[in-house]
DNA sequence: CGTGAACTTGAGATTTCTCAAGCGGGGTGG
DNA sequence: CCACCCCGCTTGAGAAATCTCAAGTTCACG
């Protein structure tokens, strides 16, 4: 169960089998999660770190008037909130699944980074790579149309889901609703619905019941303008996780 | 010179004397920078991380067809690069002014924050900081108007100016163009344009020749929705460089 | 006194939004 | 087993925000 959290490390750089071990033992308990739980909410300044290990969850803040902004989606392997580590949390994590959280206490980890360097790396890459998919972001709704927006997204998605081997076919399950796209591309829930048929209408992708399946992925990275450095997974040693 | 990234890195826990000589002598030499020189470029896998001693740029990436997202605004003490410190860089960092920038071997970095644990947590803190600082544009981008967008940068700025003692009688030296400005918040400059007279012509605040002056603070922060807790500096011990 | 960059203005075009209504399917209570 | 209900999806249509193109102004600088 704790081994994705290892592979997401991993990516970046690869882990001695000591250091695995270290990683693996991070995780003192597991909590399961159900639909729409928080997981992490603004004004936490929890004690422990919490790693989805299972599942998926999203990243996100709402204006007192009820507008929302999605900043992330989450997979299994991501560590929810570091940054409850050094700062208190100013946004909130909700479970978009039923899945798994594993926590690990902060003291423990504390004595890791500092002892494991090479772990430590780990944790720094993935939370720097946690900000370039920010900044991605930033570019799509700074500069592109919702279109390639829809398509951009999607395609960080299937890359993302898919060194964690989870995509078989080019499908994966990725079980967010139409407002949650509005939400994390800063579009009306209209619009979006139309963009994605028009999407769909090139035969680029179908996105339905929460599955999201690509017919088009030259197509799609074009509608996109997708490239995936900012992922930076092509510095990675070598993917066992990998898929297709 | 090399205060301000000691503050910088104090602003979120102070460090004891020793440990600040340590941040000192991490800037092994410098460089004069000059109006629109690239500090940092895409692709880079530098040896040394850049830390801006004195003078402004900005983050940002250009697509192919021109259209530029600026990702965020650097003053002194910021760090400009950790990332390349663990992975290449995505994209650039320019200079708005001439200035001095640090240089920290990248060896040399990675042995302090190994061997000194507040400091590492420091530049965790720095990174988390700037991690938050982009969701919160996120938010701007997706769910603000022209109006809102331009108020909450400026209440941002003069938020981060005023921790670096850069404010004075509630102004700063903020030299970018309107262009700029549209880059950064996902505008047209014409747009922008129109928005900044509303605001003026609201009282809120003057913006000329590269002056920032915040006319009717509380306004302004009304405008822009703006609440401070995001760059987490209530989290501070002390703000010995605090101006006004 | 000429020049260029930045700023400003006008006006029509486009994207995207809002409001409002209708559809469809899965789950639940009767 | 069926009817109802709710949530998510879809559609229509007018409104608003924002963009683009194009021209003109201002001002610092040489």
């Amino acid at each position: 169960m704790v081994t994705r959290l290892t592979a997401n490390l991993q990516l970046y750089g690869a882990l001695s089998g000591e250091e695995q071990q270290v990683v693996e033992s991070l995780v003192t308990s597991t909590r399961s999660t159900v639909v729409g739980e928080d997981l992490v909410v603004e004004g936490d300044a929890p004690t422990h770190c919490r790693v989805l290990l299972d599942g998926q969850a999203f990243r996100h803040r709402t204006l007192p008037d009820g507008r929302r902004q999605i900043m992330s989606f989450h997979i299994p392997g991501d560590v929810l909130d570091l940054q409850g580590m050094f700062l208190a949390m100013d946004h909130n994590v909700t479970a978009l699944t039923t899945g798994e959280v594993g926590l690990v206490p902060h003291a423990r980890l504390a004595d890791v980074l500092e002892g494991y360097p090479r772990i430590a790396r780990g944790f720094w890459r993935t939370s720097l790579i946690e900000a370039a998919i920010f900044r991605e972001w930033m570019v799509g709704m700074g500069r592109r149309t919702a279109y390639a927006r829809i398509a951009h997204l999607f395609c960080e998605m299937i890359v993302r889901f898919r060194a964690m081997g989870m995509v078989h076919q080019n499908r994966c399950h990725f079980p967010i609703t139409q407002q949650h796209l509005s939400d994390s591309l800063g579009l009306s829930a209209v619009h979006t619905n139309r963009t994605l048929q028009a999407l769909r209408g090139e035969g680029l992708l179908s996105f339905q019941h929460g599955e999201l399946v690509v017919l088009d992925w030259p197509g799609l990275k074009a509608a996109g303008e997708f490239d995936a450095g900012y992922l930076h997974q092509s510095e990675i040693a070598s993917l066992s996780l990998a898929g297709g």
